[in-house]
DNA sequence: GTATTATTGCAATATAATTGCATTAGTAAA
DNA sequence: TTTACTAATGCAATTATATTGCAATAATAC
């Protein structure tokens, strides 16, 4: 036996598939209906992530959002899309956009991430 | 009377330019020979970002680095290029690629951030 | 139903950075 | 040179996010 259901694991996993955005613990702590401790969602995404149900990002904020996979195989990832976060109705989102970078001679590439902010569409 | 200087502030000036990488406030205070409070060399470091000598970028490990600026004039600055950091030796650089993104139409584009992580031409 | 152990809540801790306040020390004016 | 003004500094305390320890709870296999 290695993962539960639980409540607190279905109620996240719900908010993040209907808000269709990242989301923080904080955001989720105040969007949640589910009774769950500020401790347990931050357990609860940490456990999407590593079972690759979702990835994490840290926005030029010092915030962790928190976004469901999409287009992850198995044991194939790819997270390294650009993220918007809007200034005015702080949503964050993933962007289909890859960040695409050039190194200089000799030194090798691992990860890459992007960070857009603006205003979205809505708050346009 | 705005702004004074004092040995602080020429200490952490001389150590950015001479390391030619952006630092973090711990690498500051590890290798400046100059006795000074962490406080100050966050202060002091906060002071040349507001004067537009430095600019301040958060890494993916949730640290800010520093960085002296170069090709920013005094009222138009630019410091969306993407920033290099080894994994081995943990240096930071200023990559001269700029960080270029499409958004969705009817977004309106703020501020672009961009970061790479891999092992540096020394360390590879 | 029972045993096993993943999950949870709450308090405590970790990490990075900022703030309050009294003291020190640049700088411009006298 | 001396004085007055206030920017800069040191140290302690605080803020902001996230993680860890541990006892209690509850999901799941048998
Ligand atoms: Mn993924
Ligand atoms: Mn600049
Ligand atoms: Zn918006
Ligand atoms: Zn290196």
């Amino acid at each position: 036996m290695k993962r539960r259901s639980t409540p607190a694991k279905k109620a996240v996993i719900e908010l993040l598939k209907s808000s269709g955005t990242a989301l923080s613990q904080e955001m989720i702590e105040a969007q949640i209906t589910e009774k769950m401790d500020r401790v347990t969602i931050y357990r609860v995404l940490n456990s999407f992530c590593e079972d690759g149900i979702t990835h994490r990002i840290l926005s030029d904020e010092g915030k962790y959002y928190f976004a469901l996979c999409s287009g992850c195989e198995e044991d194939k990832h790819n997270h390294e899309h650009f993220h918007f976060r809007c200034l005015e109705c702080q949503k964050v989102e993933c962007l289909p956009q890859p960040v695409i970078v050039n190194l200089p001679e000799g030194y090798i590439q691992g990860n890459t991430t992007g960070w857009v902010t603006g205003y979205c569409n809505n708050c346009n």
